[in-house]
DNA sequence: ATGAAAGCGCTAACAT
DNA sequence: ATGTTAGCGCTTTCAT
């Protein structure tokens, strides 16, 4: 079918190499040169044989036919690595650790960005089914979640979750959110603030409660209270954040500094603030967990707490390699290194204190 | 070797469906499946045996294996897409084109971050010479650019470059940069500019000088006059941009307007003129080539010329189908959609004239 | 210490 | 109209 293969003629583009092209140039059987290029233990050859395989091996730059070796192992070496956006800035430093680890291990990722499967509903199916993926890294968006999941436990593909916990089945890695939220707060009592806000993600997703529970034991541990009406728990997205900050500004008695659940609401609560000529930092502090690219863009950029993203990725990898070659599955979670405070401009010390709502521009009520 | 592909004992997980299992269910043979599930015009059969194969593998739920597929068809339908960054917001929707045409052919594309090439140099040859793709996308980047490109030419891969034209072999998707440029000049000329100065690439780069040409054509047939001092053509990285600045807002008598060849440099360039106080746009007006995410969110939100990305990814891999069944490799220029201009905050009319330099704050010279 | 050969799942040429 | 079979490139058991 593709072009470029054929039968070397004179001129055209050589075949590719195979085991037999390495067995006749070392003068010994493809099962000699199989057996030596895979390391195999139980090979007992001469030292110059090995040596004579090797040369001819790497003169021909021979490599393993990965169709071949796939139907004859049952496995393929490549795993499946599906992300709500693999553009998004946040996912390239996790990216950057599966990959480091693949290639450890001679593994392939494939990505496939979540949005695919809404529109082509079957392609994780069929990669499963189709023998192409040997495991799956799945990082579950809320509304395909179910469906997808439903699928992958069906059809028994090891799999590790990324960043929540799961509830189908053992296997997943996660941050130590609680560290991570407690970092964030820490750093606004240490600045001096005291009315502290709370803007989490929606209850149902199990990083929520993690990362709220990270916040009341940051403020309990400093006698700080905690105001409900200063805690929301509206979502991760964007226009989550903006409708945090509407509710959080409307109030008489408003914090003077809010911890940010995750990046994406933080982009959009800032958005809020700034289009409503709320001065940040001096009339309201941010600072949000998950550090990204584009924090630093933003105005004004936003101080973060940097969670260990590339780490995640390793061993969420090295954790599937695990359960590929035959060990349980764990649910992990990832401690090393610490949460990192990186502060920018959104976060200082709180002005002076009046009774009066700085937020609220317009003197209604 | 992967845990749960054990043969169906009871309790334990099944093995995936094959062909002989269809054609037992369907009391057929496996040349008959095979040929009814792939369409085979050449079949002669009932329609009642056509109808009992499909239901049999539906409710099975039958997916051909790949690698035994790829062993026999010496194709694995998957291409490999080497991005500089594919985490980049700039790619996302190049990727998305490139998506939507795999999803058309039942094509997976794989992305390699080039990014990983640098650290595992061998990595693309791996792929190739293992068979794991059948053809290649390739935005080259400069540093590497070479070496792969060499190694690419020498294997004989079906390739198509993106973006730029390879001076390697036919066969590459661009865009008609000239277009573009002269759709981000003549807004500024709209808006009543005359000093427009041109922030360009390195001349080396193949977009380079088509960019150049777009602005030439498009002030001249104002009747505009181009200063040389207000063309720079020192490259398309952030820091190339903030360079670019300093050497134009150093002038005596400054442009009015800048259009800037490319998305990351305009943020450079956007960045230093913040950092030296001058006011974006009233001081200087710019608009840049490539829309993308951070435009919106950088400050002031950058006033840009948004390129066909979808379809020079889409019309990528179309055309490396093309190659891959034979037909010749030809340099191909994505002129549909035209550019669009996205009016944001960084362009404007100028400031009534003056001539002393309003960009250089500090009076020195 | 090395070689012969079976067989992984599939497509397609060749029977019938 | 349908079935039989060779063979894609590899790993591994079994033989020598």
């Amino acid at each position: 079918m593709s072009g470029y293969r054929k039968v070397s003629g004179s001129g055209g583009p050589a075949r590719r190499p195979q085991l037999k092209d390495v067995a006749r140039a070392a003068s010994v059987s493809i099962s000699v040169v199989s057996r030596v290029l895979n390391g195999d233990p139980s090979l007992r050859a001469r030292r110059e044989t090995i040596e004579r395989v090797e040369a001819a091996a790497a003169s021909l730059q021979y490599r393993a036919n990965a169709a071949g070796r796939s139907l004859r192992k049952q496995s393929v070496d490549v795993i499946g690595v599906v992300l709500p956006d693999a553009n998004s800035l946040f996912y390239a430093e996790m990216l950057r650790g599966i990959e480091a680890a693949c290639d450890e291990r001679e593994l392939m990722p494939m990505v496939i960005r979540a949005e695919r499967i809404g529109a082509n509903s079957n392609l994780l199916t069929r990669l499963v089914r189709e023998g192409r993926v040997d495991g799956l890294l799945v990082q579950p968006i809320d509304r395909i979640a179910a469906e997808v999941m439903e699928g992958i436990v069906r059809d028994h593909v090891p799999t590790v979750i990324l960043v929540s916990k799961s509830q189908w089945q053992p296997g997943s890695v996660v941050f130590d959110d609680a560290a991570g939220i407690a970092v964030a707060t820490r750093h606004l009592i240490a600045l001096g603030h005291r009315d502290i806000g709370f803007v989490g993600g929606f209850p149902s997703h199990d990083t929520a409660p993690r990362r709220l529970s990270g916040f009341e034991s940051a403020m309990e541990s400093s006698g700080l209270p905690i105001r409900k009406e200063w805690v929301t728990e509206l979502g991760y997205s964007p226009e989550d954040g903006r409708a945090a900050f509407a509710q959080i500004a409307e109030q008489e008695h408003p914090p003077t500094a809010v911890v940010i659940a995750t990046h994406n609401a933080a982009i959009g609560f800032a958005q809020a603030a700034r289009q409503a000529s709320v001065d940040v930092p001096d009339d309201l502090s941010i600072v949000s967990l998950h550090d990204s690219l584009s924090a630093e863009y933003v105005t004004p950029a936003l101080t973060t707490v940097k969670m260990p993203l590339f780490e995640l990725g390793y061993q969420a990898v090295t954790h599937l390699a695990e359960i590929l070659s035959g060990e349980p599955a764990r649910d992990i979670v990832v401690t090393e290194p610490r949460p990192i405070l990186i502060e920018r401009e959104s976060a200082g010390p709180p002005r002076t204190q009046s009774h009066l709502n700085p937020l609220r521009k317009t003197g209604n009520k």
